[in-house]
Formats: C-alpha cells, sequence, structure tokens
RNA sequence: GGGCCGUUAGCUCAGCUGGUAGAGCAGCUGACUCUUAAUCAGCGGGUCGGAGGUUCAAAUCCUCCACGGCUCACCA
C-alpha cells in the first residue's frame, strides 16, 4: 500500500467529489485512499470514528469490525499522532460529513509523544517555536501563514521576473560588511586565515553588477544583523533588493505600487487587506510628502529645521531621547520617528531626506542637502527603503570618509571603506534606482502577524538548557 | 542591557492570608457499530523552571540564576 497513490484529502477528495451528496454517493460507489496524521479518535468498541490530516486538509474516516474482520484489533492500536494509510469508499454519515469507509489501512509511523490537547492545542508561545513542528500540526493558521509567505516571495519573484530582471546571488561571507549601518556578525576561514562578516545587504555587489552591465537585477536572501531582538527584529532576516538602470526614485514609486498591488492581489485576493485593527488600502495612488512636509503636517515648526540647539530643546521638551552627539538631520529624524512614523498607517511614500542620513543615495539636482530617496510606509511601519543610486565616485569616496570618521570615534556600525566598490564605481555604473524590502514585515503586514517570530519558521532563540 | 510579567502532569489551566499538589483533555482497563471536544465506569501520572534562604512547615514569602513574553533602549 505504500506504493499506492495516496490522494491528497483537499486537492483530490474534497475538490472532486466534495459536492456529491449522500445518495449519489450511495449509487456511484467511488474509492479513494489517502495517507495521513491521526488527530482525533473516537472508539465505539467495534466501529471507530478518526480525522486523517494531511498537508492540505482533513477527513473522517470510519472503521467497522465487520468489514475489516480480523484486522480490526489493529485498529486498537492506533494512537493520536499516528500516521496511517488507508482505502475504501466516500459516504457521507448521518451528519453529512464526508468520510471514508475503511476496507484496507496500513500503519505507516508511529507517534511516541502524545500531541497537545485537542481543544485547547498548543498556546505556550516559547513551545511553539522551539517545537514548530508540533505547533505546524496543532495550529492551521500557522500552516497558511507559511503557506502565503512562500507565496508572496514567489508573487514578488513573478513579477520581477515579468520586468525583465535578473535573479542573481552575491556574496553573504563579506570582507567588508557594507550596504547598511549595522552591527555585523563575525565568522572565520581557516584556509585563508581571515575574519569574514555575514552581509548586513547585498548592495553594494549588486550595483557592482549594474556597472557590470546587467540592468536589472534583484536578489532574495538572508541579510543578518548583529542587534536587539524584538518583534520587528529577527537577528536574520530575509530581504529583496533590485536595482534598475536608467531610472530614478521618481519612477520606483510608481513601480513599487505596481508591485505592491501584483503581489497584495494575487496574495490576498484584494487590495484592502484588515492588519491588526486597521483596514489597509493598497489602491494607489499612495500619499508622496518630503519628510519635512510631514514634519510641519504633525506640528513641527519649521524653525527647528536648521537649528541644530532649537531641534535639541524641541525634542528634549516632548521627552524625545537622542543619541548623544546627533547631528542636526539625526535628531530630525529621531523627531520624525516618534510624531510621524507611527501615524502612517496607509500606504505612504516619505521623500526627500536629508543626505547625512543616506550616504549611497543620490543628491536632489535642485538642493545638495538631501537625497533622492523615500522610505514607504505602512502600518506605522518601514517596508521599503529605496533611493536614486549615487554613481558618482569622487561624491560616494568623500561620504564614505565622512562616515570614517565616525567609525574611527568608536562607532562599530558605520563601515569600513569599500575601495573596490568606488573602484567599480570609478569604472562608471550607470544612473539606476534601487529598492530594499523586508520580506519578513511584508509577510507579517500581509498575514497580520504582529511579531516577526510568527512569519520565520524558526525564530532564534537561547537553547533550552 | 533596564523595567514589568510569566514558568505547576504530555497539553490547557486552578491552587486564597504558608499547613499532605488538583481538574479537563491525553494515557491505561472495561462498556458501546453513524460519532463530531462522542459518552459512561474505573486506574495511573508531578524534583511545582533551578539553587539558596526564612519558617515547626514553602508551589505559596525573600535572594540569586535560567528560559520566555511584553516594553524601553539599540536598530539605514
Amino acid at each position: 500500500m505504500e506504493s499506492l497513490n495516496l490522494n491528497i484529502v483537499h486537492m483530490k477528495i474534497f475538490k472532486n467529489f466534495g459536492n456529491l451528496d449522500k445518495d449519489q454517493l450511495e449509487q456511484n460507489i467511488i474509492n479513494t485512499s489517502v495517507a495521513g496524521r491521526v488527530i482525533l479518535l473516537r472508539d465505539f468498541g467495534k466501529a471507530v470514528f478518526a480525522h486523517l490530516q494531511d498537508s492540505k486538509g482533513r477527513i473522517q474516516i470510519y472503521l467497522r469490525k465487520d468489514l475489516l474482520g480480523e484486522n480490526f484489533q489493529l485498529i486498537k492500536n492506533i494512537d493520536i499522532g499516528d500516521i496511517i494509510g488507508v482505502e475504501g469508499r466516500l459516504f457521507r454519515t448521518k451528519t453529512n460529513e464526508l468520510t471514508i469507509e475503511v476496507k484496507n489501512f496500513v500503519f505507516l509511523s508511529k507517534s511516541l509523544r502524545p500531541l497537545p490537547e485537542k481543544w485547547h492545542g498548543l498556546k505556550d508561545i516559547e513551545a511553539r517555536y522551539r517545537q514548530r513542528y508540533v505547533d505546524l500540526i496543532v495550529n492551521p493558521s500557522v500552516k497558511e501563514t507559511f503557506v502565503k509567505r512562500q507565496q508572496i516571495i514567489r508573487y514578488l519573484r513573478e513579477f520581477l521576473e515579468n520586468e525583465g530582471f535578473l535573479e542573481v546571488e552575491t556574496p553573504i561571507m563579506h570582507t567588508i560588511a557594507g550596504g547598511a549601518r549595522a552591527k555585523p556578525f563575525k565568522t572565520y576561514h581557516e584556509a585563508l586565515d581571515m575574519e569574514l562578516y555575514l552581509r548586513i545587504a547585498p548592495e553594494l555587489f549588486l550595483k557592482r553588477l549594474l556597472v557590470g552591465g546587467f540592468e536589472r537585477v534583484f536578489e532574495i536572501g538572508k541579510n543578518f544583523r548583529n542587534e536587539g531582538i524584538s518583534t520587528k527584529h529577527n537577528p536574520e532576516f530575509t530581504m529583496i533588493e533590485f536595482y534598475v538602470a536608467y531610472k530614478d526614485y521618481n519612477w520606483l514609486m510608481d513601480f513599487t505600487e505596481k508591485l505592491l498591488c501584483y503581489v497584495v492581489e494575487k496574495v490576498c485576493g484584494a487590495l484592502k487587506i484588515k492588519y491588526s485593527d486597521d483596514i489597509i488600502d493598497f489602491t494607489p495612488p499612495y500619499k508622496r510628502i518630503s519628510m519635512y512636509d510631514a514634519l510641519k503636517e504633525k506640528g513641527v515648526p519649521e524653525e527647528i529645521f536648521k537649528n541644530q540647539e532649537k531641534a535639541t530643546k524641541w525634542a528634549k521638551e516632548r521627552g524625545i531621547e537622542l543619541p548623544k552627539e546627533a547631528s542636526l538631520p539625526k535628531i530630525l529624524d529621531e523627531i520624525f520617528k516618534e510624531t510621524v512614523e507611527p501615524f502612517l498607517i496607509q500606504p505612504t511614500f516619505i521623500i526627500d531626506y536629508p543626505v547625512e542620513l543616506s550616504p549611497l543615495a543620490k543628491r536632489k539636482k535642485d538642493n545638495p542637502e538631501l537625497v533622492e530617496r523615500f522610505e514607504l510606509f505602512i502600518a506605522g511601519r518601514e517596508i521599503a527603503n529605496a533611493f536614486s543610486e549615487l554613481n558618482d565616485p569622487i561624491d560616494q569616496k568623500e561620504r564614505f570618509l565622512k562616515q570614517l570618521e565616525e567609525r574611527l570615534k568608536g562607532d562599530e556600525e558605520v563601515p569600513e571603506m569599500d575601495e573596490d566598490f568606488i573602484r567599480a564605481l570609478e569604472i562608471g555604473m550607470p544612473p539606476a534606482a534601487g529598492e530594499g524590502i523586508g520580506i519578513d514585515r511584508l509577510v507579517m503586514l500581509l498575514t497580520d502577524n504582529q511579531s516577526i517570530r510568527d512569519v520565520i519558521l524558526f525564530p532564534l532563540l537561547r537553547p533550552e538548557k
């Protein structure tokens, strides 16, 4: 029987025969076979009802002594959690439930540990993360989340491929951890006797590919940041980054709207979705507003935009904590995070950031203190970060050098100088726009989950003992 | 790293101002051939997260530690 064609509950049985009523099933004998895990068991002595669960659903099976004869004694050895295969005829019970009347069955796997309680299931959050295999068996919505996660990635990929993008893989082990501002994980290569870093972003490698002549590239993969863990941060997380030559950030905003619509429509079946207590509407166009205008809208006085003393005072009066030695743009960024960000529920592009906050973005032509950058906020969270890419090697080198001063002051999050990246820009990079989207946060949004750990199969935890 | 909260049977949870640790489900035995968290009768099940302390007596009070949750800090 192991070699028989075993049906998958939902795809074959319910899809093909789920619409047949009791009489139709009496008149047409439909034999089927299924393998699955026993998740409920009701023993009546000479008859047993059980529910089998497989990857797509559940179906009830009915085992009778008079049909199974001597083999019926074996049924008494079944425990909840065992995996068995059955074959038999489909029928409907008195209560009209589609059921398999078993004529033959086989034990496939024995479960030695009991499953969690059938009614309350597994609730303990720690146990759910540590024993995700049990969580997946008993909490159906968990499985749904991870199916949706894969769909989100599939449709992102499909959209970009349809738009002529090439998917690439760049190194995860870096000799210089660049492309973002974050503390990296360290590892070690024995043969080369060399320290390496796990990447904090693929950005600088993807831009090297623009130099090499690929005009549309993207990469989906893990990034690693050696920072605190929270409901929005896991040390390893999945990003998609994509780059388009000969386009700028305005084009990219339109493109982002199309991309999100494509994915949301495919995955959720509508552009309006529920997230927590909000209804998020992905119908374009999304509001586009500069960082400074967004601050003004929330009542932040314009006079502090150009005056560090006043900005510091204004922030402190409102209990906004500032890092020591914060520059004016950094102070405004902190004010933004407190006064604007939490209120950006509907998709909103915040554009035109101060150059100090964006060392890899191109300056605006009419205002070199700002860059052509946007961040997309949804449900009070940053979902995407994008800009017209800086392709002037001289400006880029100057900005790296300026950052290095901070590194020398002891800021470990500032990357080392990447000389090879400068060399690549010196060869000549076409004007381009690039964007990164945090996949985990997007999945949270589209699956209505409040913690990043609920969209990562095996989130990082300390060892049990 | 700080603050608050949690950790009792395989699972979900009770256990009051300190006085021999409980229930439901799961398990075991028995009854029952259309049940839906099946039902009924009976039985077994615990280093109360760990280590100290206070006390005649600690799941309960105190201290430290471990793990987790929320939150703040951190976070391109």
